[in-house]
DNA sequence: GGAACAATCCAAAGCGCTTTGGATGCCTCA
DNA sequence: TGAGGCATCCAAAGCGCTTTGGATTGTTCC
């Protein structure tokens, strides 16, 4: 049923009925009530194709997943980050329309949905260092905010983030303070802004104690389980074996968590491991003493926070200062840390 | 730029740019050609809200992922499926539209989805045994895959499933060879159907040998890694000890190898553990010999031909025969199994 | 040379809403 | 009593495409 046979059957004009309906004050309201509830009783609810084009809004946020053909990766972060921003889409009546693209085709996936009006807005997700998708989202006039920030872009721009760079600074602190002079961080891959700036942390952490950084402790990668693996296993078993391991993913953690046990050495005993905690949730690091001590900071809420600013930047039709959100993790002391031995 | 502007740019009329563009045969091929080289140069590309209200196609798939308040679980296979999906849905000039709802108001989302015509279609994820959504599905005449089986459910529907009965048995079966006796199964939720068709493999199996089933040894829950560790560690240290575990999740597996290690126990030695992997991209079950010995089954390639049988449909406008994809998983031996004691 | 036909293009009518710019009726107040 | 104001409703013009039903031109064939 469409706009023009239910205001028939109300004896009402589409105008009307519209108003009614769309809360303009313009309509008595016993009229609005009573075409409420004949609209619910008729089940009449207006096709949103026609609302998107008479509107000249599309009610729908993007997100692009770039997939790169080699790994094949899906970066486990964007699910719950996803539920929580979706969360909030939903309750302001907005689509979340994903596309998943070849990483290579992401930059033409932008222009497309900005030419063709598919989304009124953009979230930005795994900044590199450099990202050429700043620049581009601001030159083509789509909203966006970013999930994470890009230290070489110089532009405004809206962002949330966590603090990357004082919590891993705590937590290298937090193995220093146990006695832990080789400390070996797995990090995400190097472009990627958020492991540059964990890097820095860990380095600030290290140069406050004048300690030398040993390049050999650190590795960069795709967080998965094998990467958390090979590289401990391969650190763990040189003839100068750290005596810490930070990580950056639990997912990473696991395997390294695998290795320890694989070489024989106990977790939080003859390794120290402190993890950084998306609180992915399905792998929960939490119970009265977490597995592994962690600077916790949830992807999900993150995710609200994006979805947040970005609507509002919609509705407030924008240009306002930028909106920046700086998360601060929290150090959580879990099983997996002990003093040096 | 809209169409109006372009064609007067080229001196041709809106129809014939649009047919041009969209492939009819009344237009010659130079004329094509060089409204395509334009829209290239100028940067034309049609309205998408208004082409989809001209065409009555929201050229949009709908995926719901429900989140419940109590554990605010994300199904750890989403993401994987998605990206399968989307992949397709891409390439056919389809948008994935994602509605994060809490799980109460699943029903609803699908109603409105279907009345106000967001979408062209949807994919059921995670069918329980009696899934009311197929039927409601049915009714609401909107085109739809389930992904997985509803074995209570009677009505035609299109669905890709994973053979989980056979695949249960040959896990069992396999445990059985190697001389275990007392078989643990760490399934999903009761109600969910997988789960209910992997207990009735693991039930086949254990029959045809003759051994009596213990339901102490039988756990159902979502299959966190929490979820993994807590239920063999109580298993593993009881009176009477499974000897061997079959894990319906990599995730809750990981959890189950905790446990073991936690208990002094060496998995593959002294327990025995077969998973079902459904290839997350994060948690690779590969390598020369896997970690873990597992049936395997994709779930993004799941997510591939789901994405097919449901564009198909929806293009041939639909009414054949339903369509029916059982895939088989496939049987790997890893480092999790060996001889019973 | 004109009928028949194909090839090519176009004008205009949708698609189902929102929104502008009134119209109508009723009340108030001098 | 009639002008002014308010509350309530409506007709019609978009929004930017697609698609139907011609119109026009050029070609072919007897």
């Amino acid at each position: 049923m469409n706009l023009k046979e239910f205001s028939q059957k109300l004896g009402l004009s589409p105008t009307t009925v519209s108003r009614a309906l769309n809360g303009y004050p313009e309509v008595n309201e016993r009229t609005r009530e009573r075409v409420a509830q004949e609209a619910k009783r008729l089940g009449y609810s207006p096709n949103s194709r026609a609302t998107r084009l008479a509107t000249g809004r599309s009610m729908a946020i993007g997100h692009i997943l770039p997939i790169s053909k080699e790994h094949e990766m899906v970066n486990p972060v964007f699910s719950d980050f996803i539920a929580g921003a979706g969360e909030r889409y939903s309750e302001a009546g907005y689509d979340l329309s994903l596309s998943v693209v070849r990483d290579e085709d992401e930059e033409k996936t932008y222009r497309d949905l900005a030419a063709r009006g598919n989304v009124d807005g953009v979230v930005l997700h795994g900044p590199k260092i450099e990202d050429r998708r700043i620049r581009l989202l601001r030159d083509l006039d789509l909203p966006f905010v970013v999930h994470g920030r890009a230290s070489a872009v110089d532009c405004q721009y809206d962002w949330v983030d966590v603090n990357n760079r004082s919590a891993f600074h705590r937590a290298t602190d937090l193995l220093l303070d146990l006695g832990h002079r080789r400390i070996a961080l797995l990090n995400g891959l190097t472009d990627m802004d958020f492991a540059a700036r964990r890097l820095a942390g860990y380095q600030d952490a290290l140069d406050a104690r004048g300690i030398e950084r040993d390049d050999t402790l650190i590795a960069s990668g795709e967080m998965t389980e094998t990467y958390g693996f090979s590289n401990a296993m391969r650190m763990l078993s040189s003839d100068t074996p750290p005596s810490a391991l930070l990580v950056s993913s639990i997912v990473s953690a696991i395997g390294a968590r695998r290795a320890i046990s694989t070489l024989g050495l106990q977790m939080g005993r003859d390794v120290s491991v402190v993890i950084h905690d998306d609180v992915l949730s399905y792998f929960r690091n939490d119970g009265d003493v977490p597995i592994f001590t962690a600077t916790r900071s949830s992807v999900r809420e993150a995710g609200r926070r994006c979805a947040e600013i970005l609507l509002n930047s919609i509705q407030s039709g924008k240009q306002d200062a930028p909106t920046h959100v700086l998360l601060e993790a929290e150090l959580t002391i879990g099983q997996s840390t002990g003093p040096a031995s």
